[in-house]
DNA sequence: ATTCGGGTTAACAATTTGATAATGTATCAA
DNA sequence: TTGATACATTATCAAATTGTTAACCCGAAT
């Protein structure tokens, strides 16, 4: 759930791709793209994007079967895809959005229509991942990384905020010890069982607060009384 | 959020909301009609509706407007709300998009596209409160690791969650002792035989409700009265 | 070069959890 | 009545998990 969405966008027309690329990235997306299904679903696998744009006739690996390849696996249940198709015929389009699609669009699109649709995607999808958390008395300001209790600013290192960030982005919902690790140290680093643990410690002292609640044997939590 | 969803349709042709309802309702949704703006205001706050079709060009009220109006307050922030549209022009669908529309459909569309595309909308949201278990007064939520009944909180350690979870999950269905040991323990691990019933009784214990039945010589099963 | 603070780790304390053993109870058949 | 079987209950203890503190490493700023 990084700050900066992932788009990841597979079509074998390289016009496409970068026209795509360009007005996506021009609107603060990072974009990484393949050229066939194959690649997508390596790329896929590599990048962990936030969006996958699939169009639907590719060479090899049609984007249907991409999609429905990608859906089986448990890492991109959730990951929202679009299809991208010339063909306007309504049996793909039922069948598309059939296969685990959030949307189909049909080619020729605006790039502003695009981006509008990827936008109200993402919108749906972070209603609580906005920049700016309030809870209660809490302010969190993850632009500014300002943390602010009672009017008064809290100064948090940035492995604390980053960390209450997270768990107060969902406030109540248990955050396994694994999902901390990969939202905010990466999947690449490998830390220490404690690390997370003197991490917590420190933001319930700054804060003061009895706001995050440990789930002995599962994670921890972010709740205000 | 009922089993049933509830769409709202707002749509000044009478055939348009004649069809589109025939269909839907086909599909299981329940269907409720407004010929306008303020109708559609008026309708949605009284029923609460899960999913909201607006058309574009209406008399009075137009289909921007009254989602602008609906998604100023707080009752309809997350409701689903899709344009219906005969003009597919693309200042406006930009325009209704930004508005915090979920999607813009232009007319003439099949039965077929809209039903996928709303089934296709409410899939995403459903993800949302997956891991929801509610049975009578008692609801079991996955994810803030929680167990409530009549309101009241009860903590569970990490094993008697689970097994409730899993009980609960099908209620009535009688589960193996060894079906409850590959999900709960996994196959892994080898527990003796009174594991299983210590932790029972702490459920019971807890709960202090009768809910867990007892099925000698097969297994437990989760009842409510 | 020195200082400082963030980030990590190690070591140990404190706590919770879960498994087991021992014992009790109920049911049923011989 | 007795014995066998299956589950219930309780207390106990070992293992797993987390809390806490202090020390260490490292890069940036001084």
């Amino acid at each position: 759930m990084s700050i900066v969405k992932k788009i990841l966008i597979a079509d074998d027309e390289p016009d496409i791709l970068e026209i795509l690329q360009f007005n996506l990235q021009g609107e603060g997306y990072q974009v990484i793209t393949a050229k066939n299904g194959d690649e997508a679903i390596e790329a896929a696998k590599k990048n962990q994007p936030d969006l996958i744009i699939l169009d639907v006739m590719m060479p090899g690996k049609n984007g249907i079967d991409t999609c429905n390849i990608l859906r089986m696996q448990p890492a991109f249940k959730d990951t929202l895809i679009v299809f991208l198709s010339a063909l306007s015929d309504e049996g793909t389009e039922v069948r598309g959005l059939e296969t685990g699609a959030d949307d189909y669009l049909t080619k020729p699109i605006s790039p502003k229509v695009l981006i509008s649709k990827v936008n109200a995607l993402f919108r749906r999808v972070n209603k609580e991942d906005l920049g700016l958390i309030t809870i209660g008395d809490l302010a969190i300001d993850r632009e500014k990384y300002i943390i602010r209790y009672q009017d008064k600013e809290i100064i948090l290192a940035r492995k604390e905020f980053e960390l209450l960030a997270l768990l107060a982005s969902k406030p109540s919902k248990v955050f396994l010890r694994n999902e901390i690790l990969n939202q905010v140290w990466g999947t690449e680093v490998i830390v220490g069982d404690r690390t997370i643990d003197v991490h917590i410690r420190k933001i319930r002292q700054k804060l003061n607060l009895d706001c995050i609640i440990t789930v002995k044997g599962v994670g921890y939590k972010f709740e205000m009384q």
